[in-house]
DNA sequence: AAATGTAGTTTCGAGTCGAAATCACATCGT
DNA sequence: ACGATGTGATTTCGACTCGAAACTACATTT
């Protein structure tokens, strides 16, 4: 079993997970799209995150956006700070949708896995995409609670920590921590005890 | 960590490996075409075999194929024994080439991790894809090392051992066992001393 | 021999992709 | 303040991908 059969395996199973495009009328690039703005934190929800996170053109990922926008699963804010930016949101109609992301099929294969597994196996991926990422001066992308600008203020009392952006230098919520963020850069993991985890952010 | 960043990894190292489609002119989906024919056992060099594995349809397989041809990097060849079917061989100018492919980023990546690790970490993708596999209605594609239908002759003495592959009564030289194949139906996985392992199949 | 099945190709329309040009607004340096 | 430069986003272009459907040629079944 080589290195070889290894990254034959995380491609096709990527590809075989995401392809079968059309479910619910919705293309592989369009369900990520979808995926993305789900899980983007506050500070990524722009077209130009996305575009940097799925690794494509502002241009490309412009068109996507577009068509979703039209078909009415994506919602357009301008920003008031900076007045070139624009704010993407789901609609009620996309996250109803999105359970049907045939992508769901990889997330309960991962489920599936023993737990103890998972660990390894998370930090395993998380190595390679940070190799493969560097070697490709792509933005390796993660969410808060890996993250270097992560800072909590100075009172570590157990139950009311409160977190912020180091980078951003703005206040981040307890449930804001899981969202992936543009700014991402690697770091030590912390820990959370989230109140009511795995709820998507809203 | 949860599944679902699980899920998340494996499909974004997947997308930002092969991404980035021009390097040597091709794109991603014909750089897939080159590393299958690249890998696939002699079952398995046809359009329709590789249009299963990319889990993509035989036309848009055949589009492919016919670029990469008319690019000089494939090699038609009509079978003798139906003469509906079709051999795809790389040219040596698409094996040359092959080191070039982005996805080899891949392949460093996983081959960087502690050799340990790189087990566990085979076995759990190949969990997964079994399973998404299935749920997709997709054939999980293997090599014969793990393959039911493989089958050695009675004598298991060390050395002399051959091997032959029960489904299509061929027999199978030492150096094709490691070929991609499209029968391939998951088993028991063997250990082959190979004379020259890591060799690409010729 | 007819019916059915399979390997492969072609054509079509919609979508994706990267590159380049463009517009609007921000930020920087002086 | 003001021009230069940078950045967010969009549009347009041509090549490619994709899935579906129609089609040809050959195989297998009955």
């Amino acid at each position: 079993m080589n290195s070889r059969s290894i990254a034959e395996l995380v491609f096709h199973l990527g590809r075989i997970a995401s392809g079968e495009g059309l479910v619910e009328g919705l293309t592989a690039a369009q369900w990520a799209v979808l995926r993305y703005f789900a899980q983007a934190n506050r500070f990524s929800r722009t077209p130009s995150a996305f575009a940097a996170f799925h690794a494509t053109t502002r241009g490309t990922a412009s068109q996507t956006i577009k068509s979703l926008e039209t078909q009415g699963y994506l919602t357009r804010i301008r920003s008031v700070d900076d007045r070139r930016s624009v704010q993407l949101v789901l609609t009620e109609r996309a996250r109803s949708i999105l359970a049907n992301d045939p992508f769901e099929s990889l997330v309960r294969a991962a489920d599936s896995l023993p737990p103890t597994v998972q660990g390894h196996f998370a930090s395993a991926l998380q190595r390679m995409l940070g190799q493969v990422a560097q070697e490709r001066g792509k933005p390796p992308f993660g969410t808060c609670t890996s993250c270097q600008h992560l800072a909590s203020d100075g009172c570590s009392q157990e139950e009311q920590t409160s977190y912020a952006c180091g980078f951003t230098a703005e206040p981040l919520l307890l449930n804001e921590l899981d969202g992936v963020c543009i700014n991402f850069i690697p770091g030590k993991s912390i820990t959370v005890k989230s109140p009511a985890n795995g709820a998507a952010l809203r």
